[in-house]
DNA sequence: CACTTTTATTTCAAGCTTAAAATTTCAGAC
DNA sequence: GTCTGAAATTTTAAGCTTGAAATAAAAGTG
């Protein structure tokens, strides 16, 4: 390739900026919108609904590192909000039988009860602030999304 | 459309859903990466890249509440931010003419010069972390995204 | 002009977040 | 068994973030 295919300046590097930027953007918006909505109808915020939502698919409980991982947020952060959930009587710690340093922390019968409402809500609020989207882009999007996180390696898997 | 239609379950806000999860994922997955290199090159952090961003674009400064409006970040939120960038002679506040509420700030000489090295490097970044997406992929998701945020209304602009 | 309301910004308290250091326990090497 | 290093978690300090309250000044009302 030439010198002057650049051209029109840079190619590849400024749509990704463009789509970069959007994406903070739409990111930005619906979580704003989340987290007021989880506030005024539940007195929750988003952090504390993603943990309860990770332990809510995993009914056996989870250490505190896999949390952790599963929510790409540090140590440190999975501690403070498993803390005030506990104080909540959402969840609690147990002792893992071979164990003494880990911890499996799962949902109380309270706390499963709390996330089924928040959830209900919580999935019609996002296909609401979402609905600009057709169908087809939508399911279109979602699969070139999972196209650009396999290739971003980490765990390929998803629900 | 029949009753049985709804076949797999709900239809529209499951779609929304899955793609609301992977816009999440790789959002996180993208900004830690940048925070990290943010931090180990140029000692700084997101919020603090995405003012002088804001302000680099704005040569002629802009008032405490314009900055706010366009990162959708709360008041509060950018006096921290904007006392910080100040100790470090990254930028300064001015008196407004007409109105002595108002402050505008601006990038120093010296700021300006440290945005430039900064951006460089993050558009590099951003194009190697969305690497995964084709052209033609990258520019169709950012066209639907676009559609999708003048939908949710908001300043409909975009550079 | 006095009074009220709106606008611009900062301050505040609480919670979120990270990276790094500190603890505690486990697992392997000897 | 003792030592050394790795792993799980918590603690800490600093910065980010919000919503609400506090300040201060401008703009409208009478």
């Amino acid at each position: 390739m030439k010198p002057q295919d650049q051209s029109a300046a840079d190619p590849a590097s400024k749509a990704h900026l463009r789509l970069w930027l959007r994406l903070l953007k739409i990111n930005r918006l619906v979580e704003a919108e989340l987290r007021e909505r989880l506030r005024l109808s539940f007195g929750t915020t988003l952090p504390r609904f993603d943990v309860m939502s990770a332990l809510y698919r995993n009914p056996k409980g989870m250490k505190m590192s896999e949390l952790s991982r599963l929510l790409m947020v540090s140590n440190g952060n999975v501690t403070g909000i498993v803390d005030r959930l506990t104080e909540d009587g959402f969840m609690l710690r147990e002792a893992v039988p071979g164990d003494r340093r880990a911890a499996r922390v799962r949902l109380t019968r309270n706390g499963i009860a709390e996330f089924e409402r928040q959830a209900a809500a919580h999935e019609e609020w996002v296909s609401e602030l979402l609905g600009g989207l057709s169908p087809e882009d939508t399911r279109r999007m979602a699969d070139d999304l999972g196209t650009a996180l396999t290739l971003d390696r980490k765990d390929a898997d998803d629900a």
